[in-house]
DNA sequence: ATATCATATGAACAGATGTTCAAATGAAAG
DNA sequence: CTTTCATTTGAACATCTGTTCATATGATAT
């Protein structure tokens, strides 16, 4: 009744109403969809993946990333402050020089899962 | 011996050139690394999670996805059409309607990764 | 202290991205 | 054919994002 008043106010947009309340009810809340977003944008850059990328092999300092993959060690130092605010890498002092490494393995999974997607 | 005539040279960056090298071999190519950014930088936007999310429960029309995420329907549409050129979702038409629906079940897995690690 | 080196940071700029608005398809019904 | 409805499309616009450049930390060595 609601939904078919609904549909002859003007608009006429839904075709659907029942899916529509039943699949609103298992979504999850604003704020989860997100940060799930968010943290897939994190990955969605060419500079981040790879020194996520770098870091599977050994921990590293700044100015080795930058040299590896032909950027500014500014850059680089910006990016890494990304990957450091989402927890995806970590960082250890010694010395003059930092040395950041990854966070735990959840990084290897993920983008483990996207290389599948692309192989096939 | 020529690692160390550059660290002469003048920038002075290199900290670990072993390293670096060995690193470097690793390395899968650069195009892929750029595929796989652009993979997840889709999976990067609230819209086009919710949308995701929203078919994961069942193949659904775009005024009703617009409906359901309180959206115009116009940006839905852009966002399908996103989602369609990295072939996450797939679509049949029946009459006037079209109907969306996800291509496989790595959408399901890439997004359940992401779920496991923001729930830690 | 001063100099040097590794890294971080802030402002500025160019390029990318998402939404809106208006208009165009494309299929069914009258 | 014309109308209606679901969807697509293109241009315009504001916002976001990544890099660069110049400068600031912060630690070591002289």
């Amino acid at each position: 009744m609601d939904e078919q008043e609904r549909m002859e106010q003007g608009t006429g947009e839904i075709l659907h109403p029942d899916l529509i309340s039943s699949v609103n009810q298992d979504m999850p809340d604003e704020e989860m969809l997100y940060d799930l977003a968010e943290l897939f944008r994190i990955f969605g850059d060419s500079t981040r993946i790879k020194i996520l990328y770098v870091l599977f092999e050994a921990e590293m300092c700044v100015c080795d990333i930058a040299e590896l993959l032909h950027m500014t060690q500014s850059a680089i130092s910006h990016q890494l402050r990304v990957l450091k605010q989402s927890k995806l890498v970590k960082f250890r002092r010694e010395g003059k020089t930092i040395y950041y490494s990854l966070a735990d393995d959840h990084v290897r999974t993920i983008i483990g899962m996207g290389m599948e997607h692309l192989c096939e």
